[in-house]
DNA sequence: GAATCCGAAACTATCATGGTTACAGTTAAC
DNA sequence: GTTAACTGTAACCATGATAGTTTCGGATTC
């Protein structure tokens, strides 16, 4: 399984996308994400590595995108969430090299694994976070147009996140 | 990262192939991918379990290929040991409900990383025992008439694999 | 100078993985 | 029927990844 920090990395840059031009805290993307505010501020730097945000610490601070959301995809995000390009593994020891399939099995296998690695990279690299912002955002329109009220105590938690 | 069940599995099947028609036991198979006998019999076990072999305990007793190697496909394969209908996690936690991103962020990501999945699935659908059996004799006679020669220590354990 | 915010280290709990030992059950051969 | 050769499964351990938490130093704004 990979990981949930490509999830929540998506997330974080989906809510940034939503804030446009205004800095927001890891305080508050942790609120929405349901985790603590250094869950965050580890996947944020490692978004900030990849260029893809900038952070400003002090009063005021936060993170802001350093890209248009339709400049970033899906796949930008796994790579820089997700270390390592290898998406299978191959035997834990090194076969036995004195037989037939054990000497070339981890040759034959590997470019077979790195296709179907592409082949997923590649769906990845079609989604942006400007497609993922404005999916979120249709499906909320949806739920407010659907006769869905919000009470006080609601009302409060939306504006604080 | 996927776990090296997968490998390790597709290894055994390569090399059940190449025995054909003699039932293999768990002990020589882990003396080809250089593990313990157990790990090979959980991983047969599993493979027995999707009836894509046939396993006969007491003397001279050992796994046999149970449909031919052109009908196994490294989807087979994968779907056979690796649980888990999902390749992406999802956030650990719900997500703030009262927020637009995180009340619909998982509804949005579920589909595409399904899609993904699905694309690498389909490569590993095109891969079938067979092809990757006689890919492994490709190279293991390329390897033979390009000089390489076995002492007597080297023929004996290529005899014993 | 105080308040706010990030970055990073350190520690913990949990879980998946792979390896290992041990043993019960099944089969074939003698 | 006994023995030897297998599988199947449980139990246990070591390792590493993951996510959560606390803490503190440093940067920034007011």
């Amino acid at each position: 399984m990979i990981s949930s920090r490509v999830a929540v990395a998506v997330h974080v840059l989906a809510y940034m996308a939503w804030k446009r031009s205004e800095a927001v805290t890891s305080e508050r993307i942790a609120a929405s994400v349901n985790t603590n505010p250094v869950v965050v501020r580890r996947i944020v730097g490692a978004l900030r590595n990849a260029g893809m945000v900038t952070v400003q610490p002090g009063v005021g601070g936060g993170a802001t995108l350093a890209r248009e959301p339709d400049d970033i995809t899906l796949l930008d995000v796994y790579r820089a969430v997700e270390d390592g390009d290898e998406l299978f593994s191959l035997h834990p020891s090194e076969p036995s090299r004195s037989c037939n399939v054990g000497g070339n099995i981890r040759d034959v296998l590997r470019p077979i694994f790195c296709t179907a690695h592409r082949a997923m990279e590649s769906v990845l690299a079609q989604v942006s976070i400007a497609d993922v912002g404005s999916q979120v955002m249709a499906m909320a329109r949806a739920e407010g147009c659907c006769g869905e009220s919000m009470n006080a105590t609601e009302l409060r938690r939306a504006q604080a996140v």
